[in-house]
DNA sequence: AGTAATTACTACTTAAAGGTAGTATTAATT
DNA sequence: AATTAATACTACCTTTAAGTAGTAATTACT
């Protein structure tokens, strides 16, 4: 039970970015330099990331990388929702199709109190809430 | 953010077995057929169940397979643990190594709750818990 | 002894995740 | 206009998880 290594990945940049926001822009070069992250592999994520209206990119000479929202506006839950990391509602723990009151699956009930406090987590976990404080990056 | 397709089998098969204690020996067919889990796949997951000690074979003609040990001595996180998919309390949520109060990870006072919440739901639930009461299978 | 039914073992194949390489596109600087 | 430094795209390679196939070993029954 862990998150893909991609997850782990755009989290910390993500986190990173929220945590230098002085500096305008952040290109793709010194994010894997900080993060030790491979550079091709960081900037399939961060087209992702894109894609997915969480970061603003500049082309061309100069270019890079920014937060398209302010830090306290990206949820950690919307990141993993980008690489079908997050923890939907209606997913059974054991894999049996869709779980649910009417038909649960042998562990429904044990799941459910965790799986909440879980998704409350990554919903209300902000980068402003994650970023800096001197932490491993 | 969810279990391998092997530790969901693996809950799986040993739930139901948990659940057909009365008949002495279950053998991999009827397994198979009843949780519609590839023949091929599930013998191999359970000869590494009887490696674990959590399950005993009996070879030969009328062979088959039986807990080890009584339904509520076996806990789901001893299920997870075999196949490295329980959560440990090193193990960090973004993959920085190892991960605790005095070098913390950005998430690391987010996780801690949820993932103490979780851990205890793994290492309390036996199989006697989870098993029967007309759930899915 | 021979046959049938079972688990165990070894090796292979397929699918998905993780990671790499090269080229195209964009835009600032000279 | 040419050069340089950046992101974007396409295609490939590598590793791991998932699944399959065939055979060996074991044991009850006839």
């Amino acid at each position: 039970m862990n998150l893909s290594n991609t997850s782990q990945y755009a989290i910390r940049i993500l986190a990173y970015m929220a945590d230098k926001q002085d500096s305008t822009l952040i290109n793709a070069t010194m994010l894997a330099d900080a993060l030790i992250i491979p550079y091709k592999f960081l900037t399939k994520i961060m087209t992702e990331l894109v894609k997915a209206n969480l970061v603003v990119s500049i082309r061309g000479r100069d270019g890079g990388y920014q937060l398209k929202k302010v830090a306290s506006e990206i949820k950690v839950d919307d990141i993993l929702y980008i690489f079908n990391d997050n923890i939907s509602d209606k997913q059974c723990l054991l894999g049996i199709g869709v779980c649910n009151k009417l038909c649960k699956c042998s562990m429904h009930d044990q799941w459910m109190k965790p799986k909440l406090q879980l998704q409350k987590m990554f919903q209300e976990s902000s980068l402003a809430d994650i970023a800096g404080e001197g932490s491993k990056i």
